[in-house]
DNA sequence: TTGACAGGCAAGTCTCCACTTGCCTATAAA
DNA sequence: TTTATAGGCAAGTGGAGACTTGCCTGTCAA
């Protein structure tokens, strides 16, 4: 479903989450929340982020993997190509 | 801006006026009325496609060109790359 | 000049969504 | 076994935005 893509892109806190997936992979909740505080300047909340995270995950933008009581996230750009596919930029 | 961008992105009435604007450029508000009535079975009124339009002529994904009491508003995808450029897919 | 047509403006309503709050589960270290 | 850590769940709140409604401006044909 498209419509989860561009959900998930609509919003400028998860924009920020992408970035900093594409400047670090594989990260677990934590380290996203105090890196996004760092370098962004975010003050969102826990909660917050891992509600952002599930809907990158529902649009397929973010995958998880499990390790104890790790998760980690990383990050999959395939999905941004049906953007330019569907309106072709020439 | 791309707060624009991905706001004008996030809505599937203006994504129907891209795709239908991809089909045939240069539309009329009441042309892409109608056509999206007819293919894409949506029964927005016109004033909300033109408040669509405007959102898409901020994104810079929809400029206009005026005629007489025509406004013709034509496809720009160009903002578009800046998309695959931020998030590479590979 | 009058009426129809193409489009614009502004206020109001309503729904969705981002975020909070509080509590719960599970893993690992003390 | 306790205690701290990493994360999840669910209900409630507030604000942004999609859409409507009513009226107004400008252009062209009869």
């Amino acid at each position: 479903m498209s419509e989860a893509l561009f959900k998930a892109l609509a919003d400028a806190t998860r924009r920020a989450i992408l970035d900093e997936l594409t400047d670090r992979n594989d990260q677990t909740l934590f380290e996203i929340c105090t890196r996004l505080a760092m370098k962004h300047g975010l003050g969102s909340s826990r909660q917050a982020i891992s509600q952002h995270l599930a809907v990158l995950e529902e649009a397929g933008l973010v995958t998880t993997r499990r390790e104890g009581r790790y998760k980690y996230h990383h990050l999959d750009t395939t999905p941004l190509r049906s953007i330019v596919e569907r309106w072709p930029t020439e």
